[in-house]
DNA sequence: ATAACCTGTCACACAATCTTCACAAACCTG
DNA sequence: CAGGTTTGTGAAGATTGTGTGACAGGTTAT
């Protein structure tokens, strides 16, 4: 039997696009409009996952995922909350409440579906905690330390989430906007020159280790991680 | 450079959700909320594919697919029509329009990305992503590398844009008017003969893997790349 | 509170690449 | 073969893209 989600949003557009991705990936998708008709529901049927809307009319998805985790048995499922954008100072709020993890709208659906996968997948904590190494050069998202064969490379937050994105994607060419969207994140406003310089940060950070040389500077195009 | 598509679509969140979509996927995205937005929009640049939404306030998407089709400078813009559910009656009028293909709401983003490839494959084979191969030389555009037999062919930029071109269509003359249509875009103003030394560039790049003998000048015409 | 660190910008220098030009070479026509 | 047309080629600015050091705020650790 498919795994089934359980979503509660109010806006048709964003219930529509969420069912439709989400059955097209083979999961069963329950819809509802509001959290009272959602706690019905689930009185009849549990689901595997609820995908919650943080702002509802009525009862919130908050209030909803603070009362699923009262209920002895709703206090197991795993929650993801959808949060809009401008709302998202308050997630400690929403992971307080018990949410498995939260998303901010407008989202990738590509995304939406690796964290509903990860979060079946495991109840454990953060899901790209796998540490990836490369030609000597291996980095640990858990522990957030980095080492050039053997010895360590130290370097600031930006840089390290820089190096991440590019060890999680070798071999391709990535334009400055590419990299401010995936590492900085959707919607900044930020100078793409100031990209070149959290390159050559990242390069210093790895010359110890003679590593700065795994970062191509692909003229016209962007930058591209990779032996070559 | 990466591929642009320009939606137009009024409803805020059909928006976002597409351009944060295609963004991850390595696109450029413009988007406008009506058609006379966009129309004046493409007087200063021309987008390598156009998703317009059926139903826009003022102008309908039909009709500004119309417009793009008569201006000879859109006329082989590619165009996708997004209808909602309902108007699917209509699709051959759409069709008749010369869209390239149609979407009907709501949709799963895998196939529009899908579909998107697939348009662009068919009218603009230079802007996927896809490796291409011929008689040993090998193209590819993720990674922005070639090689001839393995080996490491490097050129600047504009080679590399004209190379891929040519790849991407094979065994065809083109004009050196035409070639500054595609590979420089359009509103360029750039003496033709300026084509002459790039290909010439592009043969010395290619020499080392003897490659340099898939370009043919026909003589009065233009270039043609193939095997001959 | 102070020091140490991080960030995003800028300006400058340098390097790569583009475009144009002039002339040479190749080709065509009659 | 001569004269005209088209293409190849090398070199000279002109233009654009990138590397880099410095700096002013801002944040975090002590």
């Amino acid at each position: 039997m498919n795994p089934t989600i359980m979503v509660v949003e109010d806006e048709p557009a964003i219930q529509d696009l969420i069912q439709i991705n989400l059955e097209m990936s083979g999961y069963r998708v329950l819809t509802h409009d509001s959290a009272e008709e959602a706690l019905k529901h689930i009185q009849v049927e549990l689901p595997d996952l609820a995908l919650l809307d943080w702002m509802l009319p009525g009862m919130s998805g908050v209030e909803l995922a603070r009362r699923l985790r009262g209920d002895s048995r709703t206090k197991s499922l795993p929650i993801i909350l959808l949060t809009a954008k401008g709302e998202e100072q308050d997630k400690l709020k929403g992971l307080e409440t018990g949410a498995d993890d939260y998303m901010v709208k407008p989202f990738s659906v590509r995304e939406l579906e690796a964290r509903i996968k990860a979060v079946l997948r495991r109840r454990a904590p953060e899901l790209t905690q796998d540490v990836i190494e490369y030609h000597g050069l291996r980095l640990d998202p858990a522990s957030h330390k980095v080492s050039g064969n053997g010895k360590t490379l130290s370097m600031g937050p930006t840089e390290f989430r820089l190096l991440h994105f590019f060890m999680a994607h070798l071999e391709r060419v990535y334009s400055r906007t590419q990299l401010l969207d995936f590492v900085w994140g959707d919607h900044v406003f930020i100078e793409e020159r100031t990209v070149d310089v959290h390159i050559r940060r990242l390069r210093s950070a790895l010359t110890p280790s003679g590593h700065e040389n795994l970062i191509h500077t692909v003229r016209g195009s962007g930058y591209r991680f990779a032996l070559e």
